[in-house]
RNA sequence: AGGCGCGUAGCUCAGCUGGUUAGAGCACUACCUUGACAUGGUAGGGGUCGUUGGUUCGAGUCCAAUCGCGCCUACCA
C-alpha cells in the first residue's frame, strides 16, 4: 500500500531522471512523424550567468503544462531550450573573479580573458537548467546541444554563432546594418556603448541653472537654462523659438560663451518651448540627443568635450582638462559665479539616464558604432501583428507592441566588449570596411591588404532575436525549419517586449519569411504576497527551490542577507525574513509549486505569489494522493470489471462522475486553448477535491456495501477509471505525483504504458454527458445538504444516527441509490415509507417537493424562530420576483427564457412557503 | 504629456458576449480522531463590487466623469 502521505521528495528525483533517460522530452523525428501535428516552444534563453529565480519558474511551469498537453494530445512536440551568453553580465562575473586576484581583463589580454570565460561557462553554466530539472520541465535538452551539455544551444556556440555571422553579413550587403559615428548612449564605466533599451531614466532631485551668456556686440546678454552645466564647455549655439518675439532681433547675432571665450550663433528652432525656463536654450549636440537634432538641422559641428571614462578632454579649456564631469560641473559653476554670470541656482526634480547594468549615469558620447536601420524591419513586423499571423495574449499587449515599433530608432548593435559575437569586419589601412563571413572571405575583398579586425562585439539580444530559426539550424535549409517554424507559442514577459519579442519577430519574418511564433503569451510578473516587487535589498524574495525543498528559519535568514552589501540592506531583508518566514519555509514539492502558478495565471499584470496558497495545493495533492490510497484498497486484488463479459451495474452517481469528468475535460481544453491557466487548474481542483471525493467517493463506499456483485464491479470500474482520467487530466500540471499514482492505478483500470507522460490525454467525450444523472445526482446533493443542516442548526452531535421522516420520496430516477446514499452521508435512518410526518416539535425543512423531518426533539421556541427565520427570508424572495414579473417591460422585453426563469423561482418560493407555513401552524406559532 | 492595467469578503484573486441568492483559496467561528486523507470532515459568519452620473425591463459586467494605486513610453533645457 502506498504511504499514508504525500512526500513530494521521494518521488521527484526518480521520476525526472527516468522520464529523462528515457527520452521522453525529444521530439520525434520530422522525417518519420508525417503529417503529426508539430507543437514547438521556445524557451526564453536564460542568461548562462543566471539561477533560477520566481519568474522563471512560474514561465517554465507555464510552458511544461503546455507541452505536456500537447504531447499528450499526439503532438510532435519540441521545447526548445538554451542559454544565453549575457554580454555584459557575464563578462562582469568573470571580471569580478579577476578582481580578487588583483587583476584586470587588460593585464590578460582579449584572447585570454574570453578563453577564461569559456572555461567559467564550462563550469558553471548550466546551473540553471539543473534548476529547472527540479521543476519537471520536459525540454528537449539534447535538441541543438552543440556543447554536449544536455543544456540545448548556446548562444555562442559554434552553430549559432555561425547564423550570426550570416545575419550580419546579410544585413549590411542589404544596407540594413550601417557603421557611423553618431550620438550613442555611453557607459563610462563599463566602457561601451549600450542601446535605449538598456537606459532606465528615474526622476531624481537635482538643479538647475541660469547662465547668461554676454553678446558678443555688448549690446546685453541672453540667459539660458540648464541642468548640466558642464557641457557648456560644448555649446555650438543658443536656441530660442522662431515666433518669440523677446529673442527675434537677436536670432542671427553672437553670443559669448562663458570660460571659453568661443563666439556662438544665436539660432532660431521650433524644438526650443518659449514658455520654459528663459525661453532659450543652449545647444550641446555633442551630449544631448536633442541638441544633436538641432545642431544637425542647422549645420553645427558637435563638439565632444569628454573622454570616453567621461572626464574632460582636450575641447575643454585647460583648467577643466582630466576633471570628471561631476568635478567640473562644480568647477564650473563656481567660475560663472565668480564672473557673475550665473544668474540662479534652484533645486529642482530632473530625469536622470542610468546604465541598466552598471547604475552609472550615461553619458551621450559621439562615437563609432554599428547600427541596424530598423524602419523596413519595424514595418514588417507591425504588419503580421496586424494580419493577426501574430497574436499577444492577453491581446492589449499588441498596443504595447505596436506602440514601440511604431517610434522605433536604429538599433546600436555594437558593443565596446570582449564577450560576445565579434563583429565581422575588417578595416584596411586606408580604413575602408570588409565585411566578411570569415577572415579569409575578407582578406579575398581586400586583395590582400593588410587588415585588423572590428574590435567590437554585438548586443546580445543581437543574436536572441535569432533564436526562432538559428536554433532549428538555419541558415541550413532543414527540415526542423519547415516543422518546427513557426512555434506555437512564445511565453515570456513583458518587460522584454522590446528587447526581445519585437525583434525576433522582425528578423525572423526578415529571414525566413515565416514569424517566429503564432502567440505570445506575456505571463505575469511575479510579485511577493502584498505585491511588492521581489528584490534582495527587501529580502522578499524567493528561492523556488526552496518552496520544492523547504528551508530552515536559520539558513534561509542567512541566505537572504547573503550578498548585500549595505547595512540597512541588510536590516531591512531580516526584518522581511523574520516577520514571514518565522519557520521558515515547509517543502511544498515541485507539483504544488507549480499548480499554485497555474492557479494563479490569471490575465492580470502581476502575480501576487501568496505562501498559503503554495500551501493548499500542497494540500491538494495529499487529497489527490489519499483519495488513490482508498481507491487502491479498495479495488487492487479485485474485480474492476475490465473483463467486459462480466455483468456491471452503474447507478446514476456513477454516471454523474463520468459526466462531469467530461465536462471538466472540456474545461481544461478550453483553458489550454485561452492560456487561462487558472481556469484550468480551478476546473481540475474542483473535480478531483468537491466531486470525487466529496461526493462520489463517499457514495461509492455505500455501493460497495451492496449485496450486488454487479454494482461493486461497476463502482469499482468508475473509481479505478475515473481516477485514472483524472492523473492523465492533471499531468501536465503535476507530473510528479500523477505519474507516481497512475503507475498503481493504470493497470486496475486496464491501462498499459511505461508513463503516463505519453499516454493520450482525456478528451471530452459529450455522449457520456448524462443529463437525467446530473440532476438526480442535484437532488440527492440537495437531499443530503437539507437534512446535515437540519443536523448542524439542532446542534446534533455527527455520531448520533436518527430517523428521518419525509412527506415524499425523492424525486429521482433511482430511489433505492439515493436514499442509502443520503442515509450514509447525513447519517441518517430512513424509513421505509414516506408519509405524514409524526406530530412533533422536530426540526423540519423543505426540500423540493417534501417535507422531512429529523426525528429529535427539540424546543419548540427554538424551531419556531428557526421556521420563522425561513419563512421571512422566502418571503422577502417572493416579493422581489412578484415585483419583477409585475414589470410589464420586464415580461415584454426580457427574453422568454428568462422570464420562464423567474416564474419558476417564484412557484418555487411559494411552494416552500407553504410547506413551511403549514409547519408553523402545527407548532401552534 | 501620451498610453496601458488595476480597485469585488480580513488577505490574494475569479466573475466570459449584462439575466437566479456575486464565487474560490487562505484566514476566522462552532462541532467532529466516522477504517483514504486532521495536509482531513460538516456547518457557518463575512462583500451597498472605489465614487457619481448615464444607457437598459435589468449593471460587478456597457458608457461618461471622478478619486486612488501601479506600470510603460516620451526631446522639455
Amino acid at each position: 500500500m502506498i504511504d499514508k502521505s504525500f512526500s513530494p521528495a521521494a518521488i521527484e528525483q526518480r521520476w525526472y531522471e527516468r522520464w529523462e533517460s528515457a527520452g521522453y522530452f525529444r521530439h520525434r523525428d520530422p522525417g518519420s512523424a508525417g503529417a503529426t501535428p508539430a507543437y514547438c516552444i521556445q524557451l526564453p534563453p536564460p542568461n548562462v550567468t543566471g539561477t533560477l529565480h520566481m519568474g522563471h519558474a512560474f514561465q517554465q511551469t507555464l510552458m511544461d503544462a503546455l507541452v505536456r498537453y500537447h504531447r499528450m494530445r499526439g503532438d510532435n512536440t519540441n521545447w526548445v531550450a538554451g542559454t544565453d551568453h549575457a554580454g555584459i553580465a557575464t563578462q562582469i562575473v568573470v571580471e569580478r573573479q579577476l578582481e580578487q586576484q588583483g587583476k584586470t581583463r587588460h593585464d590578460l589580454g582579449r584572447e585570454k580573458f574570453v578563453e577564461r570565460v569559456w572555461q567559467w561557462k564550462q563550469r558553471s553554466g548550466s546551473i540553471i537548467t539543473r534548476q529547472m530539472r527540479r521543476l519537471g520541465a520536459s525540454a528537449n535538452w539534447t535538441y541543438a546541444d552543440t556543447e554536449g551539455q544536455r543544456a540545448g544551444y548556446f548562444t555562442m556556440d559554434a552553430r549559432m554563432s555561425r547564423a550570426v555571422v550570416e545575419v550580419f553579413v546579410r544585413l549590411f550587403e542589404q544596407k540594413l546594418i550601417y557603421r557611423g559615428k553618431r550620438l550613442v548612449n555611453w557607459d563610462p564605466v563599463l566602457g561601451t556603448a549600450v542601446s535605449d533599451l538598456e537606459v532606465d531614466t528615474e526622476e531624481e532631485d537635482g538643479k538647475i541653472w541660469t547662465i547668461r551668456y554676454p553678446l558678443a556686440d555688448g549690446s546685453g546678454s541672453i540667459s539660458v537654462a540648464t541642468v548640466r552645466p558642464e557641457t557648456m564647455l560644448g555649446d555650438v549655439a543658443i536656441a530660442v523659438n522662431p515666433k518669440d518675439s523677446r529673442f527675434a532681433r537677436l536670432v542671427g547675432k553672437k553670443a559669448i560663451l562663458p570660460l571659453t571665450g568661443r563666439k556662438i550663433p544665436i539660432i532660431a528652432d521650433d524644438y526650443v518651448d518659449p514658455e520654459f525656463g528663459t525661453g532659450a536654450l543652449k545647444i550641446t549636440p555633442g551630449h544631448d540627443f536633442n541638441d544633436y537634432q538641432v545642431g544637425r538641422r542647422h549645420g553645427l559641428e558637435p563638439i565632444s568635450v569628454m573622454t570616453l571614462d567621461a572626464r574632460m578632454n582636450e575641447h575643454a579649456p585647460e583648467k577643466y582638462r582630466g576633471l570628471e564631469r561631476f568635478a567640473a560641473r562644480k568647477e564650473v559653476v563656481e567660475d560663472l559665479r565668480k564672473e557673475n554670470l550665473l544668474v540662479s541656482e534652484k533645486p529642482y526634480k530632473l530625469r536622470v539616464p542610468r546604465s541598466g547594468r552598471t547604475g552609472v549615469i550615461v553619458e551621450p558620447m559621439l562615437t563609432d558604432q554599428w547600427f541596424v536601420a530598423m524602419e523596413t524591419l519595424a514595418r514588417k513586423g507591425l504588419e503580421v501583428v496586424a494580419k493577426g499571423e501574430v497574436r499577444f495574449f492577453p491581446e492589449h499587449w499588441a498596443k504595447t507592441y505596436n506602440e514601440w515599433l511604431e517610434n522605433i530608432q536604429d538599433w546600436c548593435i555594437s558593443r565596446q566588449l570582449w564577450w560576445g559575437h565579434q563583429i565581422p569586419a575588417w578595416y584596411d589601412p586606408e580604413g575602408n570596411v570588409h565585411v566578411a563571413r570569415t577572415e579569409q572571405e575578407a582578406r579575398e575583398k581586400a586583395k590582400g591588404k593588410p587588415l585588423t579586425r572590428d574590435p567590437d562585439v554585438l548586443d546580445t539580444w543581437f543574436s536572441s532575436a535569432l533564436v526562432p530559426f538559428s536554433s532549428l539550424g538555419w541558415p541550413e535549409k532543414t527540415k526542423d525549419q519547415e516543422v518546427f517554424l513557426p512555434s506555437s507559442v512564445l511565453v515570456t514577459g513583458f518587460d522584454i517586449i522590446f528587447f526581445w519579442v519585437a525583434r525576433m519577430v522582425m528578423m525572423t519574418t526578415h529571414f525566413t519569411g515565416s514569424v517566429p511564433f503564432r502567440h505570445v503569451y506575456i505571463n505575469a510578473i511575479v510579485r511577493d504576497a502584498e505585491g511588492e516587487k521581489m528584490s534582495k535589498s527587501k529580502g522578499n524574495t524567493l528561492d523556488p527551490l526552496d518552496l520544492i525543498d523547504g528551508i530552515d528559519f536559520d539558513s534561509l535568514l542567512k541566505k537572504s542577507v547573503s550578498g548585500l552589501l549595505r547595512k540597512e540592506h541588510k536590516e531591512k531583508a531580516e526584518k522581511y525574513v523574520h516577520s514571514h518566514f518565522r519557520n521558515g519555509i515547509p517543502a511544498f514539492g515541485a507539483d504544488a509549486l507549480r499548480f499554485t502558478f497555474a492557479s494563479l495565471a490569471t490575465f492580470a499584470r502581476t502575480l501576487n505569489f501568496d505562501l498559503n496558497r503554495c500551501e493548499g495545493y500542497r494540500n491538494f495533492c495529499n487529497k489527490l494522493w489519499n483519495a488513490t490510497r482508498f481507491v487502491l484498497m479498495n479495488t487492487e486484488g479485485k474485480d474492476c470489471g475490465v473483463d467486459e463479459s462480466r455483468p456491471v451495474k452503474l447507478s446514476f452517481v456513477d454516471r454523474w462522475i463520468i459526466s462531469r469528468l467530461q465536462r471538466v475535460e472540456a474545461e481544461v481544453e478550453q483553458g489550454f486553448a485561452e492560456y487561462r491557466f487558472d481556469n484550468l487548474a480551478g476546473a481540475i481542483y474542483r473535480f478531483v477535491w468537491e466531486d470525487y471525493c466529496d461526493w462520489y467517493v463517499e457514495i461509492a463506499k455505500v455501493q460497495l456495501q451492496s449485496s450486488d456483485e454487479a454494482v461493486h464491479r461497476g463502482t469499482r470500474r468508475t473509481l479505478v477509471r475515473v481516477l485514472e482520467s483524472a492523473l492523465r487530466l492533471a499531468h501536465p500540471l503535476i507530473p510528479f505525483i500523477t505519474e507516481e499514482l497512475w503507475q498503481r492505478v493504470a493497470p486496475l483500470a486496464g491501462k498499459k504504458g511505461e508513463t503516463v507522460m505519453l499516454q493520450p490525454y482525456p478528451k471530452s467525450q459529450p455522449e457520456k454527458i448524462d443529463q437525467q444523472a446530473e440532476q438526480d445526482m442535484a437532488v440527492l446533493k440537495e437531499w443530503t445538504v437539507t437534512t446535515r443542516n437540519l443536523r448542524s442548526e439542532a446542534k446534533i452531535p455527527p455520531g448520533e444516527r436518527l430517523t428521518l421522516y419525509r412527506t415524499a420520496d425523492p424525486d429521482v430516477s433511482d430511489a433505492a441509490t439515493t436514499s442509502a446514499s443520503v442515509s450514509a452521508l447525513a447519517r441518517i435512518v430512513w424509513p421505509m415509507e414516506a408519509g405524514a410526518l409524526p406530530e412533533s416539535p422536530s426540526p423540519v425543512a423543505v426540500v423540493r417537493n417534501a417535507r422531512v423531518m429529523l426525528h429529535k426533539e427539540v424546543d419548540p421556541a427554538a424551531e419556531r424562530e428557526r421556521l420563522g427565520r425561513e419563512s421571512a427570508r422566502l418571503e422577502g424572495e417572493i416579493v422581489k420576483a412578484r415585483a419583477k414579473l409585475g414589470n410589464t417591460s420586464f415580461v415584454e422585453r426580457a427574453p422568454a427564457k428568462v422570464v420562464e426563469q423567474e416564474r419558476e423561482r417564484l412557484a418555487g418560493f411559494e411552494s416552500t412557503l407553504a410547506k413551511v407555513r403549514q409547519q408553523l401552524e402545527k407548532l401552534g406559532a
